[in-house]
DNA sequence: GGAATCTCTTCACACCCACGAAACAGTCGG
DNA sequence: CCGACTGTTTCGTGGGTGTGAAGAGATTCC
């Protein structure tokens, strides 16, 4: 496996494109940046300036830990418990259905008709109540890291969100 | 958990220690040494000279990471003593009946009336009985650090309760 | 370009039920 | 008698769900 480098916060989304492909990474920090808090196995960083044997260094790490970890990806077990990582949140029942859909085709569309159709199998109630359902899905699903795209007229997509929490302020 | 802070390469031997404990630590390497190289996921370090916020950074990476990786669990004797780490409490017949499900399945939903069934073997009293003795259980592991969450229609769930998250000054 | 329209977002509300929590009573052993 | 354990009653609070309505953007039509 290699190692990517690349630079924060500039290469946020290949730093999430990475994530997904589970693929090892090493953050070069810009130097007036605030520090990311890192708890992916398979990522480190360096705050800038940095020697290259530092870097080799961090990249070293990661391989070593890449070893005897693999990263998680979210799942959703029969008791509505939706997990990511560490953390995890409760789903009510109609919004444990429309996520279980949801991941079953993480990052792909997902159509208006068939998250009502898992949402409620025995009939669909208003209109509505899948918007606010997913009004309601993405607010508990932040605090994962998790988050759900609308692609007009089609449906939903959801995918990892890791450019805000990555952050802390200290 | 506690995360140590320790210069590096004056305290070697504290770095062998706080491994074999498994205790998380952050080495601060000193400004003209080589950078080491950590597969340990307990473990991280920081160049000198670093600003306190880069440093505590690496402090909750570690944190994150020990959450992952601690298989630490709390112990029900079979005269209902329940430890955890170096404290324990003594539960009541119900009651640690209750506890030996919950940690059977610890960091799943158990459902009320798996519960039921555990608790009372011989036929359940009224519905509330239950909701009482779980009440009193969380007041009972609340000095352990362990923590019973509800998972609404669905169950009741232990996990260990994080929140002592202080940082030692070397 | 601008108006009508469609899709989705968001809020406020109402209803029902699960759960939390306290107070009280009964039982049992020391 | 006292204290621990247990179960019941009762009430309050908050979560889960659906509905209506206001409005923000985007799309389409003229």
């Amino acid at each position: 496996m290699d190692i990517a480098l690349l630079r924060w916060p500039l290469e946020q989304e290949r730093r999430q494109e990475l994530a997904l492909a589970e693929l090892g990474r090493v953050l070069l920090v810009d130097e007036d940046q605030p520090a990311p808090v890192v708890t992916d196995c398979l990522e480190d960083w360096v705050r800038m300036p940095a020697s290259q044997a530092d870097i080799d260094a961090r990249c070293r790490s990661v391989l070593g830990r890449a070893q005897v970890h693999a990263p998680e990806r979210p799942a959703l077990d029969p008791d509505g418990v939706l997990r990511s990582g560490t953390e995890w949140v409760s789903l009510p029942p109609v919004e444990a259905r429309l996520m279980a859909v949801l991941l079953d085709r993480f990052g792909a569309v997902v159509s208006r008709d068939q998250l009502a159709r898992s949402g409620w199998p025995k009939g669909a109630p208003g209109r509505n109540a899948l918007d606010v359902h997913m009004l309601r899905l993405r607010r508990r699903i932040a605090q994962l890291n998790l988050s759900i795209k609308t692609v007009r007229s089609r449906g939903y997509l959801l995918e990892l969100e890791l450019d805000d929490r990555a952050v802390v302020s200290a």
